[in-house]
DNA sequence: TTCTTTAATTCGAATGACGAATAAATAGGC
DNA sequence: GCCTATTTATTCGTCATTCGAATTAAAGAA
């Protein structure tokens, strides 16, 4: 952003921004824009420059880790993405501190291999009850552990600080990050794949409740018996529209044996979606069944926060088309009109590694309070 | 409280607090503690002297409008209640403009007669979705009108600034001003009367939807079918929980005529209530129902919201003894444990004009804010 | 070349908050 | 009754921020 710009999003004066910027400079924090001008030439006057964070302050490397998956992502101060990868890495019935020493090698494996500059900061994304101010994980399907102090654990091992959040929340946070109207207002976005998660933002802040940040929303139960759900109960948002639960009935209702996949891959997923676009009826049933129950999921949120927008995203989304009808039409009867006539309703297909880029946003955050902190010492 | 207390609330120098206070002292906003010392006498050194708004700045007039009550106080600039009263007037099926009419003389022979001195505004809270920034009631059962534009409507005919509110969120104000503990973290807050509303406060601030405040809850589908509720779908928390609702299924078990009251009295709740307490068997199932239906509803709010606090208030609360075991053991069975020990959960008892408290302490707070503005112009 | 337009900087002034020193008002001890 | 300890409140000089106004810079238009 050119100066003049920064200050009318600050609501300061441009002279004070100038003053600003200037001794920014100075520091090394900023640059300016080389490329003379690439768009003007309609415009008269002097031309903006444009201020970049440097990308020679040093990185920040996300993590997320799924059932049977790692990713990884190194971004440089500029916020450009420099490596990414991906592994098949199960991490469950792994003691705790056998846990920490499998991340923590993996991810300096990571910073090695990629010749990563100056790793600042890590950020870890994943399912669960994680403490994003304390560090802890306090439950994870995941992780298999509890009130596991991961941020500290791998702080140690890597010499860095770690910043742990829930995957929902991170996803969230980086959606809203490439799209400004869902910095405004508030923001609830539904996360569907292996589980349910909700990140919920208000005015592009991530919602902290009193301990956690996103949800788990999928174990609300809406129905009073239902499919089973991995928490024990019956009935629960996530039993129904999980992956896991999706693969499960479809194998039931084919009277195969019980499932011996308890964390479907996206290829064992896609014949299950394809046989009901095919026009499977009893498959199109689940589906069916699964996009009322998030219709009325997404009927809870309007009633209870009231959003401006809500944004269902996650690998769940590769079937949208076999639940719309079904979730537009529970959504519909649920919800008293005026409260949804309030909330636009997206759905964004977004890949896992946008969550990488979501942890990596948020440590880069953390960084800078770090260095504001700093600066007032 | 003394200038001490507020630098240290405001993390500002005893010396900032002292020259602000002087400036609100010499303009005759705040006076200074007359009654010498009264808890003194045990704490050595210059006795604080206690700063507090002056008496004589205006007063603000709250209103609560009901089914077939209307509750008014007058509060003057020091906070202090100079007079209360309610009187019974059923405000439906009146015109719009008819019932601003009815609203505004009320509001004016209030003021009159308790000479009332320099009314600088006045708050009013009802049920409905109420949309404060524009000062529109866009839906409320009470007043039977859509898109009402009451605030801009009383204003021309009372001359002052009126601010509107949904009751439910007023009463959460209110609630949480009265407990310190409940203005920090994240409070939702239950009222169970006529309906069912929900106030939900962030760190003491009113949480605003998209445009709503205050949602109603009550409207929220726990049950796929079930009693039949006022916005006409079926198993809404209302149709268990809201008055109308408990004493319309306390008659048709009756096997009386179906019930020509449609919003009970205090009075007509009494012997429903006292009839369970006494072991009527099928009364007795009605409350069960009703507690495990608020217990769902709390378990929705603590899986969505993570609150540290959740308040059940209103009339409704009058029967908690009623609702306790089943509300408990619903909320225990559908909830995360590790989300419901985040959760203190109170029962307060409130009436119905410590609500008219709440709008009056948000619209001084308007003012304040216009204060604020008139100082910097 | 000169004018217009927009961006950025410089400089002086105003504001607000703070630290340190000081004054004020009390209780306790002798 | 006087002195000391203790806590509260004020005064004053200093410092950092921010802004308005004027100025400089860099482009396009005439």
């Amino acid at each position: 952003m050119a100066r003049v710009e920064i200050g009318q999003h600050l609501g300061m004066s441009p002279a004070s921004v100038s003053d600003l910027a200037a001794s920014l400079l100075d520091e090394g924090v900023l640059v300016t824009e080389e490329t003379a001008d690439q768009s003007s030439g309609l415009i008269r006057g002097r031309p903006k420059v444009r201020l970049f964070f440097a990308d020679t302050l040093g990185s920040v490397i996300g993590v997320w880790t799924g059932f049977n998956r790692i990713e990884l992502r190194l971004v440089d101060s500029a916020g450009r993405n420099r490596a990414s990868r991906h592994m098949e890495r199960p991490l469950r019935n792994l003691e705790a501190g056998e846990l920490m020493d499998v991340l923590a090698g993996t991810i300096s494996a990571f910073a090695q291999e990629t010749g990563a500059p100056n790793v600042k900061a890590v950020g870890l994304a994943c399912q669960g009850y994680v403490d994003t101010r304390d560090g802890i994980v306090a439950w994870s399907p995941v992780l298999g552990a509890r009130d596991l102090p991961l941020a500290s654990g791998l702080s140690q091992r890597l010499g860095k600080p770690v910043l742990i959040e829930n995957d929902a929340s991170a996803m969230a946070f980086a959606i809203a990050q490439r799209d400004p109207v869902l910095r405004s207002g508030r923001t609830a976005c539904l996360m569907v794949g292996d589980g349910v998660g909700l990140g919920f933002l208000i005015e592009g802040e991530l919602y902290r409740g009193a301990r956690f940040g996103g949800s788990e929303f999928g174990h609300v139960r809406l129905r009073r018996s239902g499919p089973q759900c991995r928490c024990g109960g019956r009935g629960c948002i996530e039993a129904y529209l999980a992956d896991y639960a999706l693969h499960r009935d479809a194998q039931l209702i084919d009277h195969r044996p019980a499932p011996t996949v308890l964390i479907p891959s996206e290829s064992a997923m896609t014949p299950i979606v394809e046989q009901a676009r095919a026009g499977d009826a009893t498959l199109m049933k689940l589906f069916h069944e699964a996009g009322e129950v998030l219709g009325d999921a997404a009927s809870i949120l309007i009633q209870t926060l009231e959003p401006d927008h809500i944004v269902i995203c996650g690998p769940g989304t590769r079937a949208m088309d076999l639940l719309r009808p079904s979730f537009e039409a529970a959504l519909e009867s649920q919800t008293i009109p005026e409260l949804k006539a309030l909330a636009t309703i997206r759905v964004v297909e977004s890949s896992m590694d946008l969550l990488t880029e979501g942890v990596v946003m948020q440590a880069l955050r953390e960084l800078d309070f770090d260095l504001a902190r700093l600066k007032a010492a």
